[in-house]
DNA sequence: ATCGATACGTCAAGTTTCTGGAAGGTTCCG
DNA sequence: CGGAACCTTCCAGAAACTTGACGTATCGAT
């Protein structure tokens, strides 16, 4: 019946896409969404409607009464596979002003908050200088406000990776003032000015390419019913389960994990989990 | 010359939008890559290059050296507003697998890392039910393994919002079992049953309603220097910058900021900031 | 019980978009 | 020089889409 999608043109397939993710998430569409979305007549929006159940007869019905069209209890995805992480970011994305409200599919937008993360913007023109030098394997001028001077200072740096620490992008480059592999928050870059090729090679970053394993359990003084709970939370088996993590990453991910300070620090409930190979790899963190 | 945009269709709006991210981002655009983006013939692809050209014909010539179209000097972005955040945001999607590579409109994609967030996953049709209940303003019956008791039980509660700590979705939620609003994580709601009509209101939600102000500054053992550049990274005015939040996400936040434990507990340079009205706010932490 | 509003549906004519095929141009490289 | 890899243009036909007109079902208000 359903089953063989015909080679459909790529407007008429985010339009079926369109129709699925609706019925999924909101269990209904209507023509007036098609014309919203895609800017289309309502005749048009009607014949697409009807080419949906065309293709997927089982899986949608007009509702006279409710004057919409719901999914169906035998509904099958056609077009697409529903995904929670992605329905997730994009409510995320709608809430903050990344995304614009009608450039993503969720018609009704849930009620949604997170705790703020106060850091600066980064400037595009900025951010394309540096990734663009990455993928040429250059190395740019660039006008960097370091912890460690006062004014911001010009230097030659060849960047090669993006990393994102939970609150600032970095670009992780070798610099060539200090000869050394480091990250440079891009917020910090003031200014760019020339590019020019590099020599140094994305391959010698030693702390970028090692991975250091974190061992992390739950922590020891929860209950065992409490104990359990943070298995099954962070997937762990037998009480342990093992991240891996770049050695360049290594302070951000303990940090991020709530594993750089000591654990006495927080009750056990808030420490929640605790890191089992601390020795091994408290040495590493820069 | 430029700057009036007849009404086009979507598909051809987002074509041309297409061409100007790739120009601004990388800098060229290919018929190919058109053809790839959208299935096209390179027939119409051809064709399409050339409308833009039409109508934004400072913006892009082509290089027949390099066989490619590239950016001209002049370029100013007519169908597009060029953001970092957004791209960066597209950056993560696509290298954590939340957004197919197809689906990005960027092509070469930077090498990219961050430390990992090692929470399970949500499953979507439990994800569904509860963002339909809060739309409808319903109860639901969900089978929760809470961190109290060792077997998941069936409790009836009624979702209003949705709600991000940095690692979980929590569904801030009235539990009908205790009588009072709470937060359920929505990995381990394990199953849903039953909906019926909600008597209770969202407004009710105090702490989802209430508002803190974090007043927080540089941390101050730092050079003087150095609390210039947090400044900066945060954007603090006279050594300080308020940041809203939720009461409810008030243990979130701190946690998120580094701020719920002792500011003793790490090294200044790693502290970098501090919370200046820490009586008045660690009292409201749950 | 009728009327108006709001949905969707459909038929027809005309425009825009797109494909496929065919022929042609430029630059680079071996 | 010849071939490869780009882009371009012309044409006929198909698919997608618009505009306009007219028809249908449901609901709620008068």
């Amino acid at each position: 019946m359903a089953g063989d999608k015909p080679n459909l043109r790529w407007g008429v397939e985010q339009k079926l896409q369109f129709i699925e993710f609706r019925l999924f998430w909101e269990g209904h569409v209507n023509r007036s969404d098609l014309i919203e979305q895609f800017g289309v007549s309502p005749n048009q929006a009607s014949g697409d409607l009807n080419r949906y159940i065309a293709l997927a007869p089982d899986n949608m019905v007009y509702d006279k009464s409710g004057k919409t069209y719901v999914r169906s209890s035998g509904f099958i995805p056609l077009f697409l596979k529903p995904d929670a992480t992605s329905y997730l970011s994009q409510v995320r994305s709608v809430a903050e002003g990344i995304v614009a409200s009608h450039d993503s599919w969720i018609g009704s937008l849930p009620a949604f908050d997170a705790p703020p993360a106060p850091a600066r913007g980064v400037d595009p023109k900025i951010l394309r200088t540096i990734v663009i030098a990455a993928r040429r394997k250059e190395a740019v001028e660039i006008l960097y406000q370091s912890m460690a001077s006062p004014e911001p200072q010009w230097r030659w740096v060849a960047p090669h990776a993006l990393a994102f620490d939970g609150f600032r992008w970095h670009a992780r480059s070798f610099c060539e003032k200090s000869g050394e592999f480091r990250d440079f928050v891009v917020s910090r870059v003031i200014e760019t000015r020339h590019t020019r090729p590099s020599s140094s090679s994305p391959l010698s970053d030693a702390a970028w390419h090692e991975m250091v394993v974190l061992e992390i359990g739950p922590h020891p003084d929860l209950s065992p019913n409490q104990k359990r709970v943070i298995e099954l939370d962070y997937g762990m088996h037998e009480g342990r389960v093992s991240i891996t993590v770049r050695r360049a990453l290594l302070y951000y991910a303990l940090r991020r994990l709530g594993l750089d300070t000591d654990p006495a620090a927080r009750a056990p409930q808030d420490q929640q989990i605790v890191l089992l190979n601390g020795e091994s790899v408290r040495e590493l963190a820069a």
